[in-house]
DNA sequence: TTTCTTTCTTACCATACATCAATGCATATC
DNA sequence: GATATGCATTGATGTATGGTAAGAAAGAAA
C-alpha cells in the first residue's frame, strides 16, 4: 500500500522530514471498507482519527424519530474523528460510513504521541486543524439559523464543490437539514433563473 | 478586585497552586462594561478570550439582512472569544457585547504562554475545553438540522436553565433559529400541556 | 404617580418547507 | 430482453414557522 496522500499531507501540512516519516512507518495503519461499511456506531469509543486515502465518508447522527443527520463528509485528504469520545473516552452517539469504497490510515493515540514526540511541530499542525474545526462548525451553525435552504444549498456547493459531485442528493438535503423533495425544488429554482455552478 | 470566580477557577479547573497563581497575579488584567458594550466587533481581531468573573455575554453574528444570530451565551465561569480571529489573526465576523454589567478577565496569548511556562497542565486543560466546545457545537448542528422549534426550546432551558432566566426571549429565540412571536407562541403550548420546567 | 420604552403576546395571513403519493429514469440483476 | 432497485422529480396538500400589526404587560425614567 503507497499511501502517497497521506505521506504528502505529513511533509506538506506537519512539516516533517522524509526521515521523521520513515521513523512512524510501522506505526502506519490503513483499512479498507467497502461502500456501506462502518467504521464507527452508536455506542462505540471511537479511538480513531481516519485519514481518508482514498474515496468518501459521512459523519453522522440519528435523531429520536430514526431520521440521519449528516454532520460532515470527508473526502481524500480529511480527516475525520469523533475527537469528544476519543478525548473524555465515552460511548459516541455518531456513526462513520463510507459513501464509496474507501481506504482510510487509522490514527490513534499511541501514533500522536509518537509524532509529537519525533516533532513537536505536529502539536501546532493538530491544533490548527481544532481551530478551523471549530471555525467552520460556527460559519455552519450560522447558516442554520439564519439562512434559507438555497443559500445554504448555494453555500455547500460553493465550499464543497468535489463532495457535492460525488454524494447523492438525498445526502446533501440531510447535511443542509431538508428533504430531498425541497432539495429538488431548490435546484429547480435555480435552473430556472439559469444558474450554472460550473 | 477580588476576581474570586477566575482565581477558583484557576485552582480547581486548571489544577494551579495558590503559590502558581500568585506568580501571574500581575498579568491578570479585568474589565467592565455597561449592559450594550462591546468587547469585539465585526472587523476586528480578537486578540484575548474573555472570562466572565461577573454577569452575561452574548456572542453573534449578523447574517446578510443584518439579523442577528446569536451562538452562545456565556455567564459566570465561562470563555467566550472568537479563538478563530485570535489564531489566524484574521478580522472577526462575530461581534460580543455585555446583555448585564459584566466583568471579564482579559487572556490574551502572554498570559497563556505565560501559565503554560508555569504549569504545563494547563495545555491539556486548554485542549479539554477546545473539546468540549466542538462536542456543544456539533449538538447544536444536529438539533438545528432535525429538531423542531419546540423540540430546541426544550432542550435549551435544561442545558441552559440559568441563562433562561437571565436574557429577555427574543434572544433565546434569536440563538434557536425562531422569531421571538414563534417562541412566544411554543411557550403558550408548553403551557397549555402543562409544562413546568422549575 | 405618569409617561416612555422595551418586551411579550395575540390575531390574521403569507410562505417555506414537509409529507404523501405517483411517476420517471437510470443502473443493476435475473 | 424483462424486472427490480435506488434515486430524482413532480403535484397536491398539510403544517410549522415567518411577517405584520396591534395591543398588553412589565420595567425604566421622569
Amino acid at each position: 500500500m503507497e499511501l502517497n496522500n497521506f505521506k504528502t499531507y505529513f511533509l506538506e501540512k506537519c512539516e516533517l522530514s522524509r526521515d521523521e516519516i520513515a521513523q512512524i512507518d510501522h506505526l502506519i495503519i490503513s483499512k479498507t471498507v467497502e461502500k456501506g461499511e462502518f467504521l464507527l456506531k452508536e455506542g462505540e469509543i471511537c479511538n480513531h482519527s481516519f485519514f481518508v486515502e482514498k474515496g468518501l465518508l459521512r459523519f453522522y447522527a440519528l435523531n429520536e424519530e430514526g431520521k440521519e443527520n449528516i454532520l460532515q463528509f470527508a473526502t481524500e485528504n480529511w480527516i475525520v474523528s469523533d475527537r469528544g469520545s476519543a478525548y473524555f473516552q465515552q460511548p459516541s452517539t455518531y456513526y462513520i460510513d463510507a459513501i464509496e469504497p474507501t481506504t482510510v490510515v487509522m490514527i490513534n493515540q499511541d501514533f500522536i504521541n509518537k509524532v509529537t514526540e519525533i516533532n513537536p511541530n505536529f502539536r501546532v499542525h493538530n491544533e490548527r486543524l481544532l481551530q478551523n474545526h471549530i471555525r467552520s462548525l460556527y460559519k455552519r451553525v450560522s447558516l442554520l439559523l439564519g439562512a434559507s435552504a438555497k443559500t445554504r444549498y448555494l453555500d455547500f456547493i460553493k465550499t464543497y464543490p468535489d463532495v457535492t459531485l460525488r454524494v447523492p442528493q438525498w445526502m446533501i438535503a440531510s447535511y443542509l437539514g431538508v428533504t430531498p423533495e425541497s432539495l429538488s425544488r431548490v435546484r429547480k429554482a435555480l435552473a430556472k433563473e439559469n444558474f450554472k455552478p460550473y
